[in-house]
Parts: C-alpha cells; sequence; structure tokens
DNA sequence: CGAATCATTGATTAGACTCAACTGAGGTGG
DNA sequence: CCACCTCAGTTGAGTCTAATCAATGATTCG
C-alpha cells in the first residue's frame, strides 16, 4: 500500500504540454474555468502550473496537511474521508472527473480530511492564494468558486440526510443511482459501471457495515432490481430503485 | 404558528441607525468583517443595507426560494433544515449569534433547504451579487468569505462523521459539548444554558428519535453527567462526556 | 501459485425504533 | 382565576433493523 504524498510526483508544464491546459482540456465544462472568456482561460491556464499523478492508493492530501491548493480531477477517482477520534476513517465523498476536491481546509489553513486515489488518477493543482486573486479580476472564475464551494456544501447536506433518516435499503439505492446520475452525466452508461470502492468503504461512507451493504447488494439481484458481479454492476430496474427511495414501509 | 416568509419585515437601515451596522456591531468578530480595515469596514456597511427581524417559528427563506443573500445572525438564533423526499424535515445546523446562513443556494441559484428562526431573531442580509463584487476590493472580505464556506464544509463533514459512525450517547454528548464550546466561545456559561431545539429537533439533527435523546438525557442525568430540566441544562462532568466520545465499549 | 484482501452468507445479539400511556407546563377562554 | 386544552417531554414494553461474530468462497496481485 502507497503510503507517501502524491505531491511528490509533481509535473511542471512544458510548452510541448499545453495540450493538457485548461484551454483545450476536456473536463473543463465540469471543471473551474467554465464561462470564462479567452483571456481569462489564458490567465488560469498560468495558473495551473502544476499536476500530480497518482496510483491507486496514494493520496493528493491527508489530514493535518497545510492547505495550499483545491485539486480537479482530470483523470480517475478518488474518495475523501475524514479520520474519527482514533483512526477510523468515514468516507465523506467519491469524486470523478471534473470534480475538485480539498475545500475543506480554506478556514483552518489545515486539510480536515484526506483524498485517496482510487485507481490512476490525475489531478490539476489549482493554487489557492492564486485562485483567489484571479478570482479578483476574472468574474466569472470568482463565481464559478463560489458555487463549486456552495454545490458542495448542498451535496453534503444531502448526505446528511441521507445518513441521518434513511433506512439501509434506501440508503444503498440511493448511492446507486447517485453514481448512475453522475456517470450519465459524463457521458457513461447509467445502467452499467464498475464500483470503484469497496463494500467497506461503500458502508463507511453510507453509515451501514460492510455485510450489509454487501446483503443489501445481493438482496437487489434476488428482486432482478439489479445484476452484480463484485465490484461490477448493472442496474436493471431503475424505476423499482427510485420507488424504494420515496416510497416508506 | 406564523407562516409568511419574515423577508417582509425588512427594516432599511436609516442615518439615526448607524450603530447598528457593522462598524459597531458587537458581533463583528464572529462574522465575516473579521479583521477587515476601516476602510473596508465602511463599504461593507454600505453593503448590509437591511436586516431582518424574525419572531420565533418565522423563516429567513425556505426550500425553493430564490437565492440572493447570505444572512448574519446578529441576535437570536435559528436552525437550518434540510427536506426530505416527503416533507419530513431533517435538520442540518443549529446556528447562533455571529453565524452565517444560507450559503447553500448560491450554486443553484435556490436555497436547498430553509432556515427557521428559534426565538426572536435578528439577521444582517447580506446580498450576494454586491458580496461578491465587494469581495474583489477587499481581499480580507474575499478570504473570510471563503472561509466561512470551508468552515460550513468542515462542519458538515463532522457532522457526517456523528451521523455515520457514531452511538447515540456519543451523539449526544458530542452535541452538548459542542453547545458548551459554542456558548463559551461567545462569553456564556460553558455549563449552564437553555436548549433551543425541542427533542425532536435535536433528534432529527443528530439521526435519532425524540424519545431516544430523551432517555439519553435522563440516563446521563442519572450518571451526574449533567442536569436536565426541560430545555435547561446544567453540565457537570465535562471529563466524563468527552471520555463519552474518545472511548468505544 | 500462494498469500492476502475482498465479498458472501448464516446465526445471534444489541441498540434504537415504535407504540403507547402518562406527566407537566403554558396558554386560552369561560 | 381557574378549568381546559394542547404540546413537549418522560418512561415503559415489545419489536425489528442492522451490527456483530464467524465461517467460507472468490479475486487480485505479487
Amino acid at each position: 500500500m502507497a503510503t507517501h504524498s502524491g505531491l511528490h510526483n509533481f509535473a511542471p508544464i512544458s510548452i510541448g504540454e499545453i495540450r493538457a491546459r485548461c484551454s483545450s482540456c476536456s473536463v473543463r465544462e465540469l471543471c473551474l474555468p467554465v464561462g470564462v472568456d479567452r483571456e481569462g482561460l489564458d490567465q488560469i491556464n498560468a495558473l495551473v502550473a502544476e499536476r500530480v499523478q497518482l496510483k491507486k492508493g496514494e493520496r493528493l492530501y491527508r489530514t493535518g496537511d497545510p492547505f495550499k491548493a483545491l485539486h480537479a480531477i482530470r483523470v480517475g477517482s478518488c474518495k475523501t474521508a475524514v479520520l474519527g477520534e482514533r483512526g477510523h476513517e468515514q468516507v465523506a465523498g467519491y469524486h470523478m472527473v471534473g470534480d475538485i476536491v480539498g475545500m475543506d481546509g480554506i478556514g483552518t489553513d489545515r486539510h480536515g480530511g484526506e483524498a485517496v486515489a482510487l485507481e490512476d488518477t490525475e489531478a490539476c493543482v489549482l493554487p489557492f492564494d492564486r485562485l483567489e486573486e484571479l478570482a479578483r479580476d476574472v468574474v466569472p472564475l470568482q463565481h464559478n468558486l463560489h458555487k463549486v464551494l456552495s454545490t458542495e456544501i448542498a451535496r453534503e447536506q444531502d448526505l446528511m440526510l441521507l445518513l441521518g433518516s434513511m433506512r439501509a435499503e434506501e440508503r444503498v439505492a440511493v448511492f446507486l443511482l447517485n453514481l448512475s446520475k453522475r456517470y450519465q452525466e459524463r457521458g457513461y452508461s447509467a445502467t452499467k459501471f464498475v464500483l470503484r470502492l469497496s463494500r467497506a468503504e461503500i458502508g463507511s461512507y453510507l453509515g451501514l457495515k460492510l455485510e450489509t451493504v454487501s446483503r443489501l447488494l445481493s438482496r437487489f439481484q434476488d428482486e432482478r432490481l439489479l445484476r452484480v458481479r463484485g465490484r461490477a454492476i448493472e442496474l436493471l430496474d431503475v424505476l423499482a430503485l427510485e420507488r424504494l427511495i420515496t416510497r416508506r414501509s
């Protein structure tokens, strides 16, 4: 298991690598620069001075690290987690291409949690002091930054609703449908996908034990709502899953 | 039960009311303008063009309302809540003097939840478009805004940890200690305070049923950890409560 | 190919929920 | 001013969901 910080694998961008920058980046519309004009884009290009490449299990940042930058996922995926009193981690988010992570930590100058790559992953580093600087000049960027922060707040509120008031089967259904939606938004199949999280991680994310997650996936399969083989999921009856959430025994 | 929006009770600030503005506001050091210099403060004064006064039960904003402004609590307290599929609310936060609410909604231009006054309450209205404008000029304000947003993210992550992995008694202990700390920060007693939330609301906040909250408060009282009479709480053994959280059966 | 990790499934238990009855405080109107 | 009503809180009994403990099977990776 890799344990050293992924930040060491930085890759300063050379002239030849321009294509990798924001102006030509294929996930741009999911990322910060939406709605930014040509000139602003040039400035953002200059901002993204660094990218990091992580192997599975490596961390973008860890709990207690000084906060320096936000990270935009370009390729791959990662989980964010917070650590409880004694070591034991709680998964707080699953993030895929175009998502931005690291927004805790601005307030305290230290990261309150960690971000771990779930597969080989590449992220843009957005130094926060320079981002703030730039946000003062490029109005749409400023607004996008606020949107990203606010959306994270709203996402977590939804998760709180799930953790605070849903039954185990509802939680798993919500989780699957949420993944489905997000894969679809990114142009992948809404019904067939591979879980990047282990049962234990899904359980942690949903406030359940891994056995409970496993049992529910098996039960959903018995009920012909989906097919599951290890981490490969195929949703068979999305409507029934949605009914599981809204309707209550 | 008051049901109309508190926003109707707006109070434009007249010259005679200058004392109510940021520059002379006694909660400034808890609020957005922390660390802003004299000149910046004047500009923020101009920004806070409006305050609202709410009676108990009235709302600062409700789910689905167009997002226009953040609200800084000057006097009183309120709860924020998100609404589940069918009506049933989940309390997402308890906010007191100096806290800022309404940060969901920036991303979607609509509030994803509501904020309800728990007693007679007064809040400053911070129109968000003007706040963004001002943040471009007043650097410390910009950074404070980001801090406030980020701190909210971190707060919710902590709550997720609680909801996802703590036992009922731990949740109640965390809740009480958190209140204690925040009252102390505001110059009130850390050991004697009055709950502004009903048992049902505390339960909703902590992902428990009201009976469970009631039982635990009674049990804590039996164990001499605290004294409870209705909503009046007196913490008797803070250390023991802290041990309840870190140590695990 | 073997070790290690991950996942499934079963049996049992514990903790929180549900349902229900009762108490007390606060507010209203006769 | 007191009787009544309502709402909030307490407490008890029984139930049920998800956790725990445990054994086995499947994958992945070096």
